[in-house]
DNA sequence: CTGAAAGCGCTTACAG
DNA sequence: CTGAAAGCGCTTACAG
């Protein structure tokens, strides 16, 4: 039976009534410390047995209560639905346990109440620390965690209020802009075609994947692509296939190359895709800056790129190490690489190191 | 300032020493009951201004001690990278918002030890129930949240420990074996040339789907599936992509359909596929017990089935109203149809009704 | 080697 | 209408 006759959970009073040792020595028999209290094996041994009679569990409120420390690592996240944010989610909460913390993260489904709200009950529940990933303006967030004497660290996308860590956007984009180009120049194309799909104007991540899609562009001293060549169209797979829709009926044909913004606005693409024979599609060619297995294997001639959660989330932690909090200097933004994925052998080797499903 | 002049987060007694009132009063009126305590709304306003200024945030853990309620809502999972747990996850997330309760969900790569693990540490965050999902054998846990006196519903994967609600698999998986007799049928083929691929021997879910396939033989008087026709070949990509491989060997040809027991499976389908050329596989009928927007796009005749995770969790909680612990009757399991994903335009609601990422 | 006692921050009867 | 006080379950100096 694992509770007292009370009825009520047991406690360390249950033990040292039971044992007939003292709250105090049976805190610091349950803590593993006895041998420092030079408490005898004896009694510990006493202690440990009706620990575990009782279904003794510790209650962390009191614990946290008691040493103003909760255990407990925070973060907040879009959703959950692509492999980024999952890849983000699942490493953050490995290496949150592998530091004796129990990571609790939270979908906000990209709603700035939603955000705000379960920052403060993340705050109130007293986390240690807080990733913030994917959030538009985290700068009030920030605001939030500082007031609360919280450390933050911005993932993702950055924002002042802390410091950063973000994927390399523009030299991502620039990379990947190249492969395009040079895939539609072998073809006798012209580059000038090539579309670039989705994002949102004035979000981070969205310019500088425009700035590296220009750099792209003058590296080769070519003339910078016409100005309704980009699309900010969002992140909704309905808008992305609708500019891709207009575009098609504005030349006539499918534009020569494409990359689009993320995998949502790929999805959109392969919406579009579906209503034309899949034929026309093996003749442009489509970049992403995301990756998704399935996708990767469409009957297209799609370039992806992946993002490095696993160096994302520790260097978010590097950070949080390193970070003298009194210091008044800007907070760093640091900078991850991306990887190409380019075979399928390296979408296998992608989906393999994750465990199976 | 957030912080009072000592740097500590700021606590009631401060508000109490700010404002000349009383620790009751501070907390009864940050708790919105002032006015069933007749305190003056000039003394509340004060107390109110009082907790902005000092940044003031409730200290749940002290909440949780005192009141024996910790407002937690623990969830583990086996992770989060494919639409149905990603689902299951969000979901779970809004349902215990919307009842007051903090969602803390944690994703355990289905290892057992990891399991264990988190289940304690969540019964020692004191979390008021919790679901667990997607666990072969949950007995064992559910005995841990029994000895804490804290109910337990197993999600997808049922246990005699709590009561269960999980999809109609059986149902599920005769309806789509029908589609795809059918469609074989159509083509010509015999219906005994239908593989089944993936799953775990054993394993509740693949049990019932494969129950479930009999089942729609049965139901038209074929002969029962030939014995080698049912790889239960687990989940990993590249053990179903083997299964698959072997077949074509000895057949020296793709058979005429193929139901895929989940993602993971379907996507060792998908990885031999693109070892072949694509349209051999417009011939053969392909069926998917779970669902994904890309998957569904891929130039293959697929039909695949979506598993209900709002109802899913809807009836978790519906279970946790009227269940009554004390009862003696075995834990009921409750069963949740899955829907048909048919055409391209189920699958872009499906995903439209996904907010964008 | 072990015990009595204070205190973490909160809530709620219970007196006034 | 408001305040003093107990107590949730734990940990840790501090005495013995």
């Amino acid at each position: 039976m694992a509770r007292t006759t009370t009825g009520r959970k047991s406690t360390i009073y249950d033990i040292a009534k039971a044992t007939g040792a003292s709250t105090s020595t049976v805190s610091m028999v349950l803590n593993g410390n006895w041998a420092r209290y030079r408490i005898s094996e004896e009694t510990a041994a006493r202690v440990l047995d009706s620990a575990k009679t009782l279904g003794y569990n510790v209650n962390l409120s009191a614990r946290g209560l008691r040493l103003s420390r909760s255990g407990l690592a925070g973060m907040v996240i879009p959703h959950y639905r692509n492999r980024f944010f999952a890849g983000l989610a699942e490493t953050f909460e490995d290496e949150a346990r592998r530091r004796g913390l129990c990571p609790i993260v939270v979908g906000t489904q990209r709603d700035r109440d939603v955000e705000l709200n379960v920052t403060q009950t993340l705050l109130a529940q007293r986390v240690e620390l807080l990733f913030i990933a994917g959030v538009r303006n985290p700068a009030p967030l920030n605001a939030l965690c500082d007031a609360a004497g919280i450390p933050s660290i911005n993932v993702d996308l950055p924002g002042e209020g802390a410091p950063s860590v973000v994927s390399d956007n523009r030299a991502g984009a620039r990379a990947l802009t190249d492969v395009l180009i040079d895939k539609m120049i072998a073809r006798g194309n012209s580059a000038n075609e090539l579309m670039l799909l989705g994002g949102i104007a004035g979000e981070y991540a969205t310019e500088m994947r425009i700035a590296g899609f220009h750099d792209a562009f003058a590296a080769r001293g070519l003339p910078p692509p016409p100005h309704d060549a980009i699309e900010r169209c969002g992140y909704a797979p309905a808008a992305a296939r609708e500019a891709l829709a207009r575009r098609y009926e504005t030349l006539g044909r499918l534009p020569a190359g494409m990359l689009t913004n993320s995998i949502t606005s790929f999805e959109g693409l392969v919406r579009f895709a579906s209503e034309l024979p899949w034929d026309i599609w093996q003749r442009t060619a489509v970049g992403c800056f995301d990756w998704d297995p399935f996708a990767a294997r469409l009957p297209f001639d799609v370039t992806m790129l992946r993002q490095d959660v696993q160096r994302l989330i520790a260097e978010a932690f590097a950070l949080l190490d390193t970070n003298d909090a009194e210091s008044s200097a800007p907070h760093p933004v640091v900078m991850v690489p991306t990887r190409f994925m380019r075979t399928l052998d390296d979408d296998m080797r992608a989906s393999d190191e994750e465990p199976a499903g």
